[in-house]
DNA sequence: TTTCAATTTGCATTCGAATGCAAAAATGCT
DNA sequence: AGCATTTTTGCATTCGAATGCAAATTGAAA
């Protein structure tokens, strides 16, 4: 295969000593021809691990810093069937937790070797085309922390895509997952608040399909129950900090039996649910009202804030969640695997004794 | 060029009928195969624009999604030279900004067929390494909306690469950009702070290195000079909350000629600083001291904050950066072009008549 | 029906790097 | 030095889609 066989019609200019059409790209070819060695010897210099003398690499290397050589991942990428990209697949709501897990998995990626092909998905159809894109990209894997029905990761499955769910999961089925089990802090919390002499509660869950919503949910009716408070009632919201305030509003704050404590299941809907209590509620938080919420993101510890909240140990979980990514590309076959973290509770301010 | 000649030892299965190892995604050779066509026929079916007869598209379509069949973008990129890939660079940092510029530029390049790769960029260290990957993954362009020196411009400009910065520019260097101007805002609100009779303040800008920092310095000197506020101190941050609170301390609030409001060139640093204001020095924002902001980040309109902001008009910057990006993919040779924006005022309301 | 143009289709090659295999060179051992 | 090993190197092919060119088909005009 003659490299660059000089075009059929040679536009008069480029004779043989010029190494490089201006602009094009130098190739391992050039490299080559440059070094004079093959291309094959090129190629080795640049892939780690292959048998190569030194002599040889320090010429290539000459050449190729000469010609500013860099390989192409995409060619690279064809022959290897590795494109070194990973999709990750956030929400694009506002909601502070969604960047900060996507910057952590991005640099983690980055150490591995890997590049992160963004994806912002808030709906099954944004999750289709995610999954179209995905295999067209020849992405090596996937890390989803926002939404992807079961149907989609059926798809994934049997195109053999490996995927990582971030802080989610299908329980009735097999799948490569990195959580954060919070049930031993809610339990913490809600002892905390049964201690401070609450007995009404109220909570602001997300959406009823979410299974991360659903899923503190429970704990949380669970270790109220367990400490003896009672929950009053349960709003639904979408995570958003406009949700959270809007859904203290549907709330019952008066008479007797009144909640003394909302639970949001995440941290948004909780300073959204805490301004609005203190703008245009014009209570005290805490010392009318109590606030609790889940994640732990760094702008709920503002100080207008110093949200007492659950934290996910973002940085740990995203170095776990590249880490069985890329043994799930070593290895495809390797059975499931579910790490679980521990959250920690992040005591804040948003929480006092209740109020009489 | 027989695509798939079986290889040299038959595992004993797979015979003759199965069209499709298992697992092995099928190819345009497949599908030409399945459908009794060239294998061309079935790239023109997806290269939109091609000479094709309504007949063969229609046998080609069937084949394609029986075999599940997508171009391999891998394979495409190679022969067209064009990844589709851009990438997209953000600072790191905990800024809400960026995430918010980020999320609307990847929906806009999502739009336009293209996929964004996401590097966080907080050292110009960091931004050397974006380069060669950029270079290595063969991006179509690049939107930069961090670091980024003259010197590595300069790199990406020989190699081709377009790149549209967002927000930030060289001053003197041709070079596409999307910009907000917000000077007119800049005198619109320092003149409400002169009429609401505040004669002193204190400002708290980003590193003096950043080019957006100094000029929205120089925008709020010039305007405090014509207003007849003058311009008690100016402490440097880094664009953070944290930095935002500790820039407060470094100003003396006390005293006559103490300033009255206090202007940050980014919405980060406001809030941190009114933070620090309303807990730490416990004064009333904006009653005992004004505050005043540049982005408008949704979050800076959260009840807690209602800071007085300048906007960007992030979604029409964004939809420009893309726009202009693939105008210079198709014609790298176009001229440079600088797309300035207006800013917009959100009165807010952390700004009141000076205290006397 | 014939002829010519327009459209559709297929062939063969190309993009750039990786890799199995065989040839060549370097090394070790006697 | 002579021979066997080990290590390097190069050759040729491969990955999957796009495309210039020529052949084949279709359609229109005469």
């Amino acid at each position: 295969m003659a490299n660059n066989p000089r075009k059929k019609n040679p536009p008069e200019d480029e004779s043989k000593v010029i190494p490089l059409i201006k602009g094009r790209r130098a190739t391992s070819y050039d490299v080559a021809r440059l070094a004079g060695v093959s291309q094959s010897a090129v190629s080795r210099c640049f892939k780690p691990g292959s048998s190569i003398s030194g002599k040889m690499r320090e010429r290539v290397m000459k050449a190729a810093k000469e010609l500013e050589y860099q390989p192409n991942a995409i060619a690279r990428g064809l022959i290897t069937q590795r494109s070194n990209l990973v999709a990750v697949l956030v929400s694009g709501r506002l909601n502070l937790y969604y960047p900060e897990v996507l910057f952590k998995i991005t640099e983690e990626l980055s150490a591995a070797g890997l590049r992160a092909l963004l994806f912002t998905v808030d709906s099954e159809d944004d999750a289709d085309m995610v999954i179209e894109q995905a295999w067209q990209f020849q992405v090596d894997g996937v890390i989803s922390a926002s939404h992807m029905s079961k149907e989609q990761y059926a798809v994934l499955e049997k195109r053999q895509i490996p995927v990582v769910f971030f802080n989610r999961y299908f329980a009735d089925h097999p799948n490569t997952v990195v959580y954060c089990d919070p049930s031993e802090q809610v339990e913490e919390v809600v002892k905390q608040l049964s201690d401070l002499g609450h007995r009404n509660a109220s909570m602001i869950t997300g959406p009823s399909a979410n299974m991360v919503s659903r899923e503190r949910a429970r704990l949380v009716e669970t270790s109220l129950k367990r400490n003896g408070i009672e929950l009053i009632s349960t709003v639904q919201g979408d995570f958003t900090y406009e949700s959270g305030a809007a859904g203290l509003q549907e709330i019952q704050l008066h008479g007797s039996g009144a909640p003394t404590v909302i639970i949001c299941v995440n941290d948004m809907m909780a300073m959204g649910c805490m301004d609005e209590a203190r703008s245009v509620l014009e209570l005290d938080v805490p010392k009318d009202l109590s606030i609790v919420g889940f994640d732990g993101i760094g702008m709920s510890q503002f100080s207008s804030y110093e949200l007492t909240t659950i934290r996910q140990p973002i940085g740990r979980m995203s170095e776990s969640a590249v880490r069985m990514i890329t043994e799930r590309v070593e290895r495809p076959d390797q059975s499931h695997e579910k790490r679980v973290f521990e959250g920690a509770v992040i005591p804040g301010g948003s929480i006092a004794r209740a109020p009489t």
